[in-house]
Formats: C-alpha cells, sequence, structure tokens
RNA sequence: GGUGAGAUACUCAAGUGGCCAACGAGGGCAGACUGUAAAUCUGCUGAUUUUUAUCUUCGAAGGUUCGAAUCCUUCUCUCACCA
C-alpha cells in the first residue's frame, strides 16, 4: 500500500525533471513521511532584486507545490546577501546594496505572487544575510578553505570565462560557496534549482559534508524555460517574459505570440497536462487534425487561467480574437488629456507609446500610426479637438482626448 | 612590480586626422504575407518640430589641430606573458 503511494508521489515529483542526484535519499524521505509522518526541508533560493515572478520561476513553485503535497516543509529563501555578488558580467553595474525597507517591500511582493501556487503554512521565508553576515571574516575564510581554484574552474561557466579570457571575480568564487553555506545552516533535505544551478546545487552537498551536518542533500534540477524569444531563458533583463503580474489579456497575447516550437516546451513544462495528452496533441498537429493556433490557445487560457479566473482567460481569448483577428480596437486602453492642438509626435510621446519624439516621427514615416485606425501620413499633423484612438504597429494603444 | 595587447552604440565587430551619428552581422521595432507562429521580402534602429539642419556620443579627463573615434599626456579597467 504504502508502497504504491511512494511510487506515485516519486513519479509525480520526478515529472519534467532534467536530473535528480540522489533519489534514492527522496524515496528515503518519502517513505518516512508516508509510513511516521515526517516531514523534510526543500530548499530553492530567489533573487531580492527581482521579484516579479515570471513562468520560468514557476516551473519551480510548481513542482516545490508538488512535494509539499508529500509531507515537504520549503525553505523560500531569499538571497539577500548573495545578491550583492550577483553575476557581474565584466562591465554590467555594480550590484548596489538594497536597503532593509526595500528588501521587505520586495519580500512582501514576492509573498503575494509566491502563494498562489505554494501552501503558506508549508513555507517559510529565509534570507540568506541573518546567517551569512554573522559568520565574519573568520567564518567565511573558513569557508574557503574548503574547496580549492582548480575545482571551481570546474565550473561550466566559469571555465568558460576563464578560456575566453573574460575576467572574473574573486567574489564570484564566493558566490557558490555561500549558496552551499545556505544549505548547511538551513540543513536542507533536498534543494532544488534550474539545471544552470548544478554546480551551485551540487556545493550544497558538498559543504553539508565538510562542515558535517550529518546528511548530504538531494538535488532536484528543473529544465531552464526558454523567454518569447525561444532561445534565451526567460529573464527580466531580457525583457522576454511572461510575468506572473501580467495582466489577463497581456498573459493570454503574450503565450500566443509564441511561436510553435517553443509552444510544446511550455507545454511540457507548464501545463498540467500528462505527458500521454501532449503527444496526443502533437500527433493532432502533425496529421493536421487539429490546427496549431488552437492548441496554443488552449495553452494560453489554461496559464492565464491559473494566475487570474477561468472567467478572465476567456474573456482575454474573446478580447484578443475582436482585437487581433479582427483588428479592431481593445475595449480598455490608456486615457490621456491634452489641452489645444497638439502634434501626434508629442502625443506618441506622451502617452508612452514611443520612447522618443524621433522614434514617434520614424513610426509616422512608415506607416506605423494610426489614429482612429487610419493610417497617419503627415508628419506635422496637429490633433484639434475630440476624442481619438493612437495606436503603433497591432499593440500599442491610447484613447486621447484634446480640449 | 615589468613587458606587450586592448576598451567603439543592446551584443559582436569595422574604422587609425576631414567623405563618421560612425561599414557589416546579430538582436529589436515597423510594413507586406500570415494564425500577433515559422519562413521570406522591405524599411528603420542617438536626440531635437532648424529634419538635404542642429546638438551630444567611440573607457575617463586634459592637450595638439581650422578639424579627433583616430595623434599626444595622465588616469581607470581588461587580457596575455614574465616575476
Amino acid at each position: 500500500m504504502s508502497e504504491k503511494q511512494i511510487q506515485d508521489a516519486l513519479r509525480e515529483i520526478a515529472r519534467g525533471t532534467a536530473e535528480i542526484i540522489d533519489e534514492a535519499r527522496i524515496t528515503t524521505l518519502l517513505k518516512a513521511y508516508f509510513e511516521k509522518g515526517e516531514t523534510y526541508t526543500v530548499k530553492a533560493g530567489f533573487d531580492p532584486t527581482a521579484p516579479d515572478l515570471h513562468l520560468g520561476h514557476t516551473v519551480l513553485l510548481q513542482k516545490l507545490a508538488a512535494f509539499q503535497k508529500y509531507g515537504a516543509h520549503i525553505q523560500f529563501l531569499i538571497g539577500d546577501f548573495t545578491a550583492q555578488i550577483g553575476d557581474p558580467t565584466g562591465k554590467s553595474e555594480t550590484r548596489k546594496k538594497l536597503l532593509p525597507a526595500q528588501i521587505e517591500e520586495n519580500a512582501q511582493s514576492y509573498k503575494t505572487q509566491v502563494f498562489k501556487i505554494l501552501d503558506p503554512e508549508k513555507t517559510t521565508v529565509v534570507f540568506n544575510a541573518d546567517w551569512i553576515n554573522p559568520l565574519g571574516a573568520t567564518g567565511m575564510l573558513e569557508l574557503t578553505t574548503t574547496f580549492n581554484v582548480a575545482r571551481m574552474l570546474e565550473r561550466d561557466d566559469f571555465d568558460k570565462r576563464h578560456k575566453a579570457g573574460i575576467s572574473i571575480s574573486i567574489s564570484e568564487f564566493l558566490y557558490p560557496l555561500l549558496q552551499g553555506y545556505d544549505s548547511v545552516h538551513l540543513k536542507s533535505d533536498i534543494e532544488i534549482g534550474g539545471t544552470d544551478q548544478k554546480f551551485n546545487l551540487l556545493m550544497g552537498r558538498h559543504l553539508q559534508r565538510a562542515y558535517q551536518v550529518g546528511k548530504e542533500q538531494a538535488i532536484l534540477m528543473m529544465p531552464i524555460l526558454e523567454g518569447l524569444d525561444g532561445v534565451q531563458k526567460m529573464s527580466k533583463s531580457l525583457g522576454n517574459y511572461i510575468a506572473v503580474a501580467d495582466e489577463p489579456n497581456e498573459m493570454y497575447g503574450k503565450i500566443l505570440s509564441i511561436s510553435d516550437t517553443l509552444m510544446w516546451r511550455y507545454y511540457e513544462l507548464l501545463s498540467t497536462l500528462s505527458l500521454s495528452e501532449i503527444e496526443a496533441l502533437k500527433a493532432g498537429v502533425a496529421d493536421g487534425s487539429l490546427h496549431p493556433k488552437k492548441v496554443k490557445e488552449a495553452l494560453a487560457i489554461e496559464i492565464t487561467a491559473r494566475f487570474h479566473t477561468t472567467a478572465e482567460a476567456v474573456s482575454a481569448g474573446e478580447e484578443f480574437q475582436r482585437v487581433h483577428a479582427q483588428s479592431e480596437i481593445p475595449t480598455e486602453m490608456d486615457e490621456y488629456s491634452f489641452e489645444g492642438a497638439i502634434w501626434i509626435a508629442k502625443v506618441l510621446v506622451d502617452c508612452l507609446l514611443s520612447p522618443s519624439t524621433s522614434q514617434a516621427r520614424r513610426d509616422i514615416k512608415q506607416g506605423s500610426v494610426k489614429i482612429n485606425q487610419d493610417k497617419v501620413d503627415d508628419e506635422q499633423l496637429q490633433l484639434q479637438t475630440g476624442e481619438y484612438v493612437v495606436q503603433i504597429g497591432k499593440r500599442k494603444f491610447a484613447r486621447i482626448k484634446v480640449s
């Protein structure tokens, strides 16, 4: 009986993972849970500087939620100390220290988003500055004696940068050590992260051994979700992300704009459909019985509904159909008021549709600017009193009133 | 500490006194075609109502010159070799 439960739980936990290290230990933990009701801890770390969660994060969060169903207590770690190190690729700006108030604010923002997926009863939010700062110079020195440079350079991105002659700061060597030390302090049983985190995750095991914690964390790695471009990983800084907090219309639209190839990737990593159901969809598209756009719409509905409501997702779908398939204007858009006749380029900038007057002029020249659905030809056009809907391209709209 | 090489726009990368707001590629934006998919073709991609013009930009600050991304000086940073 319990044997089957363990197997089922393990299967759900393993679904979609890229790699699991020490699966035997996970089995042991599950066994202890089912037989004796013992809980265990699962750690996952997040960056406090970017509290905007996106779908890439939710791949991990959903996995954490799966663990919660089977006795896990989540250690939701906000890396406020390690964020100071960051990943400075040479000349990128030096990380500025976040103010405590700012960290607190970001943490709150995290919580409201995260608890859409995680069970707050089985989650503890922790900050690693709380135990790394007290380490002091002595503790830090001790930490560095547990590892050597040659092994540090085994890490793939260090290795590449080293060979390519790109500088690596000493502080960056500290990053994996500190992340690993988090696992020592928290005595984590399992840590999960993206495949790009493999080295850091393994460091947790290494350090738990070095500091004689009495256990070595199992590791579960999730594949990296590609962003909207389909090539690079989804990240806020690359701007290719779908945020958890995105409005229904925006979320729906972004999903529909991904390529057909990428759509299957999103299905595998984000959808709750079983793998065999996804295979069936693929087969349907391949033999022409299913239109790929229909399949993409279903995905957009599923994901939008997860972070909003089904009703909102459906109406986002209808709105999308209206605006894009029938080229009508959206029902809702930002509104602006102006006094007196005003130059069209100025309007575009003031409505935040365009970043600069120059760009606005170029857009007009190219014929991508429309007023009330009519193309604007005159670059010098002055808008007189009245109400208009202005747009650039197919996505940017604003309603304006000139009085 | 010494020697040598280098720092150009979002990224890579040409340019070594005027023809440079700076070749080219990628990326991005827009137009055509579509399913806001892919592929393809085209235009744009520092700012500014002086728009066949003006202003600011080539690591930073000075200097030479009628004129500098290009030459000189100092500084900052990166890489390689030597110690």
